[in-house]
RNA sequence: GGUCUGUUCAUCUAAGGGUUAGGAUUCAAGAUUUUCAUUCUUGCCAUAGGGGUUCGAAUCCCCUACAGACUACCA
């Protein structure tokens, strides 16, 4: 840090819909940045667009946060001393400094419609160009530069609709160090008379955007990439109103792309390859069509987490696991790269079942309830606390409990063909009965205490190993999957084990 | 089209002029598991292309190619 205040980060989202994980990067990554210098992170509402609106948007993101265990130190929810955090309602606010920007000569008022605007777009395109409104079209178009007094006064008495441009300089460059990209520059001769200020009343991104970060004190932003050819706007913008100052640093991250094709990552790709983009699943209130999100689909947060922070950072040694406290101790601005990183799926799954395998099997039983109780199951804490630890190894995802392990909840409800046809063959429905017929002699019901006798029959017998353990799975749990099977003969109890058999022998027909 | 930004294994990335270009994921093979998965071992695989600068370039410079972002009274 070049001054030694703490840091003031925002992550400021519009409520147009459910966070996507790239905006849900970017909000780490201010996050991680803040509190590592001990800052603070705050989360404003940027709703100046009310035609974009969309109701429960807000609540999604602060709820995404908090299952990620994002904390924000200010916002709407939480207050603070910079309140409101909503731009709309702090509405009243920009017309002044839109008002000032137009006295000091940095600003003018544009009378143009949409259609004349969209005609002279039209024309140009024609002509292989570009229509840009700015120092080179201004004056042959209908605003307060190109008008006389009386001219301007009768325009703005006479209630037409009219919008506040910002007058872009001619021929200037701006420079300007980006904490990521190093120095970066641009000429004003290239840019356009951005609208700060709608006919609607309200500002638009570019104003609304650098009056708040002024006023909350904001000391650095760090936003995606795509807001990278605005920055030269936005330094202008700090310089009219001269607070360059206490200008913040900028930061432009990379952005992430889609994990196959072109373009960055969207809604679109996670649908067609059966990943979520959002981290909570979500309904569209206006379609009723409902998003897969991360912690629906057996997601781990600290997994979700720590997959999205390598995508783009490193911490320069090979550890790959990280807490949010572990990344907070290690994040650092100049280790994040400049170029766009592909989205793998196949490598959310690999750090997923890592953090699975972390947690006890207590949590992993407290997660993986509720699925049980959608099932309309009602299975004792101790049952599922066991089962979890004994699947959890072969899990990636908190649901695939219910894959790996409904069996020691329910008899299987269908046989694998293929094992039936490699298995069930002529004298096995034999086999299996007098196997039956021993289980009701074993003592003591555990699976030491079975496995012994158990294996001493099959030698007697002379029967052969494979056919008679993966017959007797066959009949358990319906397939060739799952652990040990005299842990799951003890779980599921002596009655249901030979019941699960007679009811195979019953069932399951022989092959030739 | 214009402006800006970027380019190391299939993917995420390390290597701040000197290494057999390292790790992870995926994939393949073997071992373990009398099943499946896990785990372990091994293997495959990269500096976009072309010019410079230098004793020496993935690293610095230029050109080309490719990719991305932006180009709204949306953010």
């Amino acid at each position: 840090m070049e001054n030694n205040a703490k840091p003031r980060v925002r992550f400021a989202p519009s409520p147009t819909g459910p966070l996507h994980i790239g905006g849900l990067r970017t909000a780490l990554f201010n996050y991680l940045f803040a509190k590592h210098h001990g800052g603070d992170f705050l989360l404003r509402i940027e709703d100046t667009d009310q035609t974009r609106y969309v109701p429960g948007a807000e609540e999604y993101i602060l709820e995404a946060l908090d299952w990620c265990g994002i904390k924000i130190d200010e916002g709407p929810r939480e207050g603070g001393t910079h309140a409101p955090y909503r731009q709309s309602e702090r509405k009243a606010l920009y017309a002044g400094y839109a008002q000032q920007l137009i006295d000091s000569g940095n600003a003018y008022y544009a009378f143009d419609t949409n259609e004349e605007l969209d005609a002279f777009r039209l024309s140009a395109e024609l002509k292989g160009e570009t229509f840009t409104y700015n120092n080179a079209t201004r004056n042959g178009l209908k605003n307060s530069l190109s008008m006389t007094d009386s001219q301007l006064q009768h325009a703005l008495q006479s209630d037409s609709h009219h919008v506040v441009r910002f007058k872009m300089p001619e021929n200037v460059v701006v420079e300007e160090v980006d904490l990521i990209r190093g120095h970066v520059q641009f000429n004003t001769n290239q840019l356009d008379d951005k609208v700060l200020f709608k006919s609607d009343g309200m500002p638009t991104y570019h104003l609304a955007n650098v009056v708040d970060d002024h006023l909350m004190e904001i000391t650095h932003v760090i936003r995606g990439e795509e807001w990278l050819p605005s920055m030269p706007l936005h330094i202008l913008l700090y310089k009219a109103f001269g607070w360059k100052d206490t200008m913040p640093q900028f930061s432009h991250l990379p952005l992430i792309l889609k994990p196959v094709g072109k373009g960055k990552l969207s809604k679109r790709d996670g649908d067609q390859m059966g990943f979520p983009v959002f981290p909570l699943a979500w309904k569209d209130p206006e379609t009723g069509d409902i998003s897969r999100g991360y912690r629906e689909d057996g997601y781990l947060p600290d997994g979700l987490i720590n997959m999205l922070s390598l995508l783009g950072w490193n911490p320069g040694t090979e550890q790959e696991i990280f807490s949010m406290e572990q990344l907070i101790e290690s994040f650092s601005l100049d280790r994040v790269g400049k170029s766009g990183s592909r989205f793998d799926p196949e490598k959310t799954k690999w750090f997923n079942h890592q953090y699975l395998i972390k947690h006890s099997d207590q949590e992993l039983a407290t997660l993986f309830l509720p699925f049980l109780e959608s099932k309309g199951m009602q299975v004792p804490f101790e049952l599922v606390v066991r089962v979890c630890g004994l699947v959890k190894e072969r899990c990636h995802f908190v649901n695939e409990v219910w894959e790996q392990g409904f069996f020691f909840f329910q008899s299987p409800t269908s046989y694998d063909e293929k094992m039936v046809s490699k298995r069930w063959k002529d004298g096995v429905p034999e086999m299996m009965a007098e196997i039956a017929e021993f289980f009701g002699t074993v003592e003591n019901w555990s699976a030491p205490q079975i496995k012994e006798p158990f294996s001493l029959l099959v030698t007697e017998k002379g029967w052969n190993f494979g056919t008679v353990m993966n017959s007797l799975r066959l009949c358990l749990v319906g397939g060739s999957f799952g652990p040990d099977i005299f842990e799951i003969c003890e779980i599921i109890g002596r009655e249901e084990t030979v019941a699960r058999i007679g009811r195979a022998v019953r069932i399951i027909a022989v092959v030739g």
